[in-house]
RNA sequence: GGAGAAAUGGCCGAGUGGUCGAAGGCGCUCGCCUGCUAAGCGAGUAUGGGGGUUAAACUCCAUCGAGAGUUCGAAUCUCUCUUUCUCCGCCA
């Protein structure tokens, strides 16, 4: 959410920040209604002022026992009036929220004006894509075929887009975890957390999800409460409407959770595979800073994130999204994106995003400085440390075998138990 | 699921219709004092919004879990919700 006063007083720099998005927003209404808002407010506030002191002279009246009746029929009328502008004060201000809480972030100064994801400017390419002498397989084939992913049995137990891994298959997937976690913990500082699954509406608002994506989260029959789509969720959520002390930032969190997207609107994208899931599973990164330094931690998140792939020795391209490509909460994000053999390109596998103080305002996530006398809001970052899934579909394909079998990357062997390669359960 | 109790400032805790934004204590900050430390003394110590000021001072409005209501006036009374605790039941 952006501070109404900044786009009161900013409000062109407000509006080309929407142009570049491409998102069409009318701030008439706006500056109309916070007018009426100011006016009543104003007049609101009079007769509050006299009905508190009117009340403070009937209170000595009473105790000298004096008759106070006349004042107590002319604060009648005026309690009556604060009671009718009160409710059209509310009216206004819900419409001013409702706007509010639905705008997006305004793009950061150095990201990449553009129209869609084809406008993004690509920042670096590490490793080099694999020559295979042999036809490959896409990785479902992959662990179809080595028996340690059914797809089409999930779809049995679920549907479309569920996933379902045996053996060492079940193992890799759970290997990845607990390495990613393993290296964000005891390699790049973050404290690990175990977060909820199921949030509640203000924490899904909180990050921006809501009210606008209502129709990407599975919602829970019956509750006001939504399977989350990331851990940035609940773990950006932790300090809501709290002020912390300075001395706990930079604040870092990673965890492991599944995570839960409808795919609204995406029918037809991906069908195969693990690329595109309802439940997927994924360790995040969640990083809480002062203003002055989230630019500079997300710089070092996105080495967190890159980190993993580099281990893992997997080839990657990182991009800078472009201002039509961001996210509704970031004002700069990088994607990092794997090479997939069987697509013959890179697919996104993290995105590193900076909301700055946006969601922080949202979820009333504040700090004070020492010595400081007003609390300020904190920024916040995330970014994803690895797409799990998506990972496990990129080391099926990288690393294969003219016979099928896939070889461990030396990083995870120990995580394997000391497997080298999957082969085929006889 | 049933029965009951509770929610007040950073923390503890008083306050059941009127000078209560809230006693007292602890903690914290600043100052004083004392060989050092501890103790002692004094002052200060919530958040948001408006006015005011170079900046302050100052001042107004709101906030005692959340929302609605009663009343001239609500921390205090009523209703709804949320959370926590105790007992019973059930349960991984």
């Amino acid at each position: 959410m952006l501070d109404l006063k900044f786009i009161n007083t900013h409000l062109e720099a407000v509006k080309n920040g929407m142009d570049k998005r491409r998102a069409k927003i009318d701030f008439i209404l706006l500056s109309d209604n916070d007018e009426k808002r100011k006016e009543l407010l104003l007049k609101i506030e009079e007769l509050r002022h006299t009905r508190n002191t009117v009340s403070d002279e009937i209170a000595k009246l009473k105790k000298s026992r004096e008759n106070a009746d006349s004042l107590i029929d002319k604060m009648r009328n005026v309690s009556d009036t604060i009671k009718a502008l009160d409710k059209e004060l509310a009216a206004i201000e819900k419409a001013i929220q409702d706007f509010l809480i639905s705008l997006p972030n305004i793009p950061y100064e150095d990201v990449p004006v553009g129209k869609d994801e084809t406008e993004n400017h690509l920042e670096r390419i590490w490793g080099t894509p694999r020559k295979f002498d042999f036809e490959i397989k896409p990785h479902e084939e992959i662990g179809e075929n080595l028996g340690i992913l059914d797809l089409a049995r999930a779809s049995k137990l679920a549907g479309a887009r569920f996933p379902l891994y045996f053996g060492n298959g079940a193992r890799l997937e759970r290997a990845l975890i607990n390495f990613m976690l393993d290296t964000h913990v005891s390699q790049h500082g973050y404290t690990e957390t175990l977060p909820p699954f199921i949030v509640n509406r203000a924490t899904m608002t909180g990050t921006g999800q809501l009210p606008k994506f209502e129709e990407d989260l599975f919602k829970i029959e019956g509750w006001d409460y939504f399977l989350i789509p990331t851990s940035e969720v609940p773990m950006t959520n932790i300090y809501a409407n709290e002020i912390i002390d300075e001395s706990i930032l930079p604040c870092k969190f990673t965890a492991y959770t599944p995570c839960f997207r409808s795919e609204a609107g995406s029918y037809g994208k991906d069908t195969k595979g693990l690329i595109r899931q309802h439940q997927f599973n994924k360790v995040e990164l969640v990083k809480l800073t002062t203003p002055e330094s989230s630019f500079e931690e997300l710089e070092s998140l996105l080495a967190n994130a890159e980190k993993i792939l580099q281990l893992l020795e997997l080839p990657y391209q990182v991009i800078s999204l472009c201002t039509g490509d961001l996210g509704f909460s970031a004002a700069k994000t990088y994607d990092i994106e794997v090479w997939m053999p069987s697509q013959n390109k890179y697919r996104e596998i993290s995105s590193c995003s900076n909301c700055l103080d946006f969601q922080a305002r949202r979820a009333g996530i504040r700090f004070r400085r020492k010595g400081g006398k007003k609390p300020e809001y904190v920024h916040t970052l995330n970014g994803s440390g690895l797409a799990v899934g998506r990972t496990f579909a990129a080391i099926l394909e990288n690393n294969q075998n003219p016979d099928g079998s896939v070889v461990i990357p030396e990083i995870l062997i120990p995580y394997m138990g000391g497997l080298k390669i999957i082969r085929h359960d006889v």
